[in-house]
DNA sequence: AATTGTTTTAAACATTTGTTTAAAACAATT
DNA sequence: AATTGTTTTAAACAAATGTTTAAAACAATT
């Protein structure tokens, strides 16, 4: 099968390039080359630019989205069992692929009518989902978007950020792809400590 | 000084469309159009695609940067102090330019060389600022990296993500913008929780 | 009023872009 | 061995890119 072969090459290659230079600067040419593989194969297998990033991003938003939402919907663990987890399994994840949270989210910005392709995924009610169910048995005072907002930020704002604060020669973010690995632990006792916090103490 | 209204028009064109699209996707004709000016002014007064961006860039630079790292070199104020300080001073901030986060991030990401230019800004060694050595006194058993990474992912995420999120209708991200707000008084008290958490129970 | 210097314009420049074409190479079937 | 269908190639396409040119318009100075 020399065809599903090919095919395959152009996608890894695309992959690769769109990730690391975004849907823009990513060009036909720097796909082709990086498989291997004449220009025109690209536009043969997959029609054209736009598609072939259609279906990359569609990989990717699964990878981001697919490994989070089924434990936040599963209704036979308790809070405190799915910040563990989730944690752990999502960073682990995304360790192996540390520029998809920047790629999907700054490519959603540039370009938010080129996602529709994804409306299924869109359709999730947050306030029908376990966690935020259980969140707000908690804490029925804070809006859950809070919540959500700290739990993702401590996770994932690291991988955002690495890049740029790992170059700045702080001193503190040396090796910081260890320090996000020890933050598989740490994020699930800190997020206790916020879900305890008195937020109208003066 | 019609020269220096349409050097400013040029440059505040370009301010919009270079955070717009990113460099890739901005064109000289875009800022061009949208200064309401020709062609060959913006080349005229800024000489390169390259160049105009660079300036812009510096610009947002001190915004994200400048506008913190004052206050967490500060010797006279207490660690509390600074944060309340900085989580209010930098909300309200980038609330107005809010894409100004991932701009730098996702720039600096796809070409870490042309940031050369502000190799100043990279020179502070945080181990010897204020912040950082008041947290150490705190909690010398934790990376201080994990400290900023927390402060700064709980302040800036939600920036990133406010698009995607609050387009997926899940019901929780709907006026994110109000939610963000509320976080400039939560934050500190988060912060603090999370200062004190037990990190070594099992 | 003539001259000088600066700003603006329209046109063209050479490259690079995504995409298409048509022929060649290859594989499989009859 | 001839035919059919698929895959690969090289070349070309039109459109868009950043940049430059040279003339025009304007302003200021002598």
């Amino acid at each position: 099968m020399t065809e599903t072969a090919t095919e395959e090459k152009i996608k890894e290659a695309a992959r690769i390039v769109f990730m690391e230079k975004g849907y823009a600067a990513a060009g036909m040419r720097d796909i082709a080359t990086k498989a291997g593989v004449n220009l025109s194969l690209v536009n043969y297998y997959f029609r054209s630019k736009k598609n072939i990033f259609q279906i990359i991003m569609l990989e990717k938003m699964h990878i981001i989205f697919g490994n989070i939402i089924p434990y936040m919907v599963d209704e036979n663990t308790t809070l405190e069992e799915k910040l563990n987890h989730i944690a752990t399994v999502y960073i682990d994840t995304i360790s192996e692929d540390p520029n998809l949270p920047m790629f999907v989210f700054s490519e959603f910005q540039k370009n938010p009518e080129d996602f529709s392709f994804l409306f299924p995924i869109k359709k999730i009610n947050f306030n029908e989902i376990s966690i935020i169910k259980q969140f707000k048995t908690i804490r029925p005072d804070i809006n859950p978007a809070h919540f959500m907002l700290n739990f993702l930020g401590l996770t994932i704002f690291p991988f955002i950020a690495a890049h740029l604060f790992s170059k700045m020669n702080t001193g503190i973010f040396d090796n910081i792809q260890t320090v996000i690995k020890e933050r598989k632990s740490f994020i699930p006792l800190w997020m206790k400590s916020i879900l305890e916090t008195n937020l109208t103490a003066k």
